[in-house]
RNA sequence: GUGAGCGUAGCUCAGUUGGUAGAGCCCCGGAUUGUGAUUCCGGUCGUCGUGGGUUCGAGUCCCAUCGUUCACCCCA
């Protein structure tokens, strides 16, 4: 035999089982989007490698290792996209669409990091995230946290913390990063191999070190809140402030930092402690000076993005797993023909909204009820030599005990819209 | 990239100090010629991940390799 080729590590089949559930998932993410008066906008999954390098930053990981690139038979250097919000902005500027208006976007879809697989962490993955363009205040901050909340609510799906925090200006970023870097280096000893690396490329990071020793360490670091300048401040009080009103619960973590180099400001994240390691929901934060270095006119933003499978292993775990239920209708020929002669009354029946199964490729009676009834069938409808000369159809109750009922043909998509929901 | 655990039937898993490869579910047939969730009887299904080694003999012990899971890291 030979040898049986595999889906490639970490990118996973999503078998018609679970379906039930993604289907619930993206309905409700996308109702909750157009309550707030978000469009959808879909981009490539492939764009040119610069972007991202440029967009997200090309010393965090995302970018530097964990990027499926390659080049073209025409020579252009090419990624999967790893996040969508570097496309957005991308396709936001290339179409104008930022030119004196605001906008509203989300999305939903793959993404793709080559890490090693693990629990809520997979090669392609799926997010689904919202952007803000145009709006410079705190209300538009406070109007993220309440579509995310919103959705946990309409999801069934608790046990949820919200942090927030303000990484500041750019400016005010550089200045304090700058500070870490010096307090960090003084205590270099203490420093274990994968920090030293950090302080390099991402010191901020480290202030979200999972080693112990290191968050004793960064206890006694400077603080960011130092470095804001005060309207910076007043924002990140108002934003508080529209969250109380909203009776949103949150803590201020000044620890929080983003991975990706394009974060400003406020910055929030909602983690529960149901997924193992990989324990963030949705993440977001403001990115107000993405989309002039990216070479459109300076324009605010905020956004956020959420991992769609994370989203799905909570729910599992919370046990509200449950789908639109359907029972469909089953139509079983025993007449022994080849090709049966009722397919007529599916069409019909379809005609009129119903889900029908047709029983192809004949078979013993007693398999195919049974069958039907492993589906979640209604009703079956069941037609012999005997109903056939009187044109009648027999339908048989799969969902109560009531005996079979004896219908003439012509009336039976009557009865179907009259007696089944 | 680093570390640890696990790979036995389509699925979930047993398999004792090394001695003939097992169960449940599923599927198929029958009890019941055309009536399904329960019964009862019978049946199919395996290069024990792969390749070496030790041994009279390996699912079991050793080595390598691949796959997978979890954690580090990274991040949604």
């Amino acid at each position: 035999m030979s040898e049986r080729i595999q889906a490639v590590r970490g990118m996973n089949d999503l078998l018609p089982e679970k379906m039930v559930l993604w289907h619930r998932l993206e309905s409700v993410l996308r109702t909750v989007a157009w309550q707030y008066g978000y469009q959808e906008i879909r981009t490539p999954l492939l764009e040119k490698t610069a972007l991202f390098t440029q967009s997200i930053g090309d010393q965090t990981d995302i970018v530097d290792k964990e990027m499926y690139t390659f080049t073209d038979s025409g020579e252009e250097c090419l990624s999967l996209r790893p996040e969508a919000t570097a496309s957005t902005v991308r396709a936001c500027i290339q179409h104008g669409l930022l030119h004196n208006q605001q906008q509203r976007f989300w999305y939903m879809g793959p993404m793709f990091r080559r890490e090693r697989p693990q629990k809520g962490r997979y090669r392609q993955f799926h997010q689904f995230g919202i952007e803000a363009f145009g709006w410079p205040g705190p209300d538009i901050d406070a109007e993220m946290i309440r579509a995310g909340e919103r959705i946990w609510k309409e999801l069934e799906i608790d046990g949820i913390q919200l942090e927030i925090n303000t990484l500041g200006s750019s400016r005010s970023r550089l200045a304090y990063r700058d500070s870490l870097r010096q307090f960090l280096r003084q205590n270099l000893d203490q420093l274990d191999e994968d920090n030293l690396r950090r302080l390099d490329r991402n010191p901020l990071r480290i202030l979200d070190s999972k080693n112990p020793d290191i968050q004793e360490l960064v206890s006694n670091a400077p603080d960011i809140l130092d470095f804001i300048q005060m309207d910076e401040r007043k924002h990140f009080e108002r934003f508080c402030e529209s969250l109380e009103q909203s009776s949103i619960s949150f803590r201020i973590n000044t620890r929080l930092v983003r991975g990706l180099d394009y974060y400003t400001s406020t910055v929030f994240e909602w983690t529960t402690k149901q997924l193992g390691a990989q324990n963030t929901v949705c993440a977001g934060g403001r990115y107000d000076s993405l989309v002039e270095k990216r070479g459109g006119k300076p324009v605010p933003a905020i956004g956020f993005a959420m991992g769609m499978e994370r989203l799905a292993e909570l729910a599992i775990a919370q046990g509200k797993t449950r789908g639109q239920p359907n029972h469909p209708i089953h139509v079983i020929d025993i007449t022994g023909a080849e090709v049966s002669s009722i397919v007529g009354i599916s069409e019909a029946l379809r005609d009129a909204g119903m889900t029908v199964v047709d029983h192809c490729g004949g078979g013993k009676l007693k398999t195919r009820l049974k069958r039907a009834d492993r589906s979640g069938a209604e009703i079956c409808i069941i037609v012999g030599e005997t109903e056939r000369e009187k044109e009648m159809v027999q339908v048989k109750f799969m969902r109560k005990s009531a005996g079979p009922l004896e219908l003439p043909s012509s009336d039976l998509v009557q009865w179907c819209k009259t007696n089944l929901r």
